[in-house]
DNA sequence: CGCGATTTGTGCACGTCTTCACAAGCGCCT
DNA sequence: AGGCGCTTGTGAAGACGTGCACAAATCGCG
């Protein structure tokens, strides 16, 4: 289904305006820009141009121009871009203005981790739960949350408003945790287990495989190993010893 | 991400092919072919056909189709593909053939928990060695290796050929270690710090911010309970309450 | 007050990715 | 052997994302 833009009919009144519908790969973008922009801040930056962000959030400027130009945004020519201002409404179009609440459902060796990370609770988030299915780690407490039952999700998500499920159990059980989570009213998941999920439609997921992120680099090893065993057309004097098929490991070839 | 491609480097004779240039989209989800296509090899099936592994997957099967016709691919029409043959040809594509020796540095909340992490072991690599730059964390032992000083890194990159590094530290100490991983001879960085990474061409860099995952869902989250409070197209005016157990009929399709 | 320096916002062209639709190929059954 | 149903591989078209290049807007200064 394709999303309709309403070009004109963005004269809402009030100081708020209401959500543009912004590419995907943009919204993926503003939390870069965000964080860059709290570290600007701090250093006592009052403005920045849209050069100086791009470079801190490691993007192009004319992509951070057209980002930005997507929410309306307040830049002023000539000078560059209100650090507070753009803050506040980067924050606003990310719904970060109200502390969401989070639960963490598996407890185990990532999870723990997980639960102890202050980027959650200094960026926005506030673990609001911890659950586990082992009756072993019930009652366990971590980082000042004390570990429930995965049964007691009904009672809680009744109590605490929870936004977004994260599940950090083995692959076998995050099916049915994440079945759980749509059944108390959760429409956001952020899945840690290596295993594709199947949720009802207006269910966001996004899976975070970290086997998976290797992997893709392993990729790109394999290609430039065996790019330096090829003879380059520039003539570059990197030629490694020719092992045959068996490839030895090209261990520190690239020497800047 | 920043790589150039060599043209005219393509058929090469031989049983080995060269490895084609693939499409990073195409790359970024060959793994995740390879995870469900062990599933089925453990479930027994011998062939899959593009429709099964698709949705095994998680993806649409004319994609998948296009994807490992990239490799050149060896599906048999009518029939579909063999799992054992399509693995060893990802896993070849992958570099996995290789198990690759990883480093991590930073053991503190995350750096434990990658360092107790199996699927790194199960999917194609060996943590090689930790490293820390806290002498408190020095000589700890995690899940059978002893933490080392950060500066006993060229000697361990000796000994063993590092191919990535993983790196788990505060943002404020992230650039050095990666300057510090590139001096050693490492071109491949997986990165869990939130800053952006400055590195030489020919090293790739990903990142993994676990915050702007969160974000990046809050954002929906914010989109979707603005778009409940408006009147739809013909709407029915149903008031979810937020956080509401109702699930409301005209929620768009978000792509995932 | 006007001019030049600077920086934003954006039209346009280009490349990449996705999806559809269908011909070509394969095995099975008669 | 021949036909039929099923599945792959791929051309083409459309959607999407990116980057250039420049007009429009703003500030500071003489």
């Amino acid at each position: 289904m394709s999303q309709h833009r309403h070009p004109g009919a963005s004269g809402r009144a009030g100081v708020v305006p209401a959500l543009p519908d912004l590419p995907e790969a943009t919204v993926a973008r503003l939390p870069e820009y965000l964080r860059a922009l709290h570290n600007l801040a701090e250093t006592g930056h009052e403005t920045i141009s849209s050069e100086g962000l791009a470079s801190a959030a490691g993007v192009n400027s004319a992509k951070l121009r057209k980002d930005l130009s997507q929410l309306g945004s307040y830049g002023t020519r000539g000078v560059g871009y209100d650090v507070a201002l753009l803050i506040d409404q980067i924050e606003y179009v990310l719904g970060l203005t109200q502390r969401r609440a989070v639960a963490l459902v598996g407890v185990g060796n990532l999870g723990h981790a997980l639960a102890g990370y202050d980027g959650f609770a200094t960026r926005g988030f506030r673990i609001a739960a911890l659950f586990d299915a082992d009756p072993k780690r019930v009652g366990e407490e971590i980082s000042g949350l004390v570990v429930r039952h995965i049964d007691d999700l009904p009672r809680v998500a009744a109590e605490e408003a929870i936004a977004i499920g994260v599940i950090a159990t083995p692959a076998a059980a995050a099916q049915r945790v994440a079945d759980e989570l749509v059944a108390v009213g959760v429409t956001s998941i952020l899945n840690f287990a290596p295993c594709v999920l199947s949720v009802p439609d207006g269910v966001d997921v996004r899976k975070v495989d970290l086997a998976i992120e290797l992997q893709i680099l392993s990729f790109h090893e394999h290609r430039k190993a065996s790019l330096t065993r090829l003879p380059a057309t520039g003539g570059s004097t990197l030629t490694a010893l020719p092992g045959g098929l068996a490839a030895p490991d090209t261990q520190e070839a690239i020497g800047t």
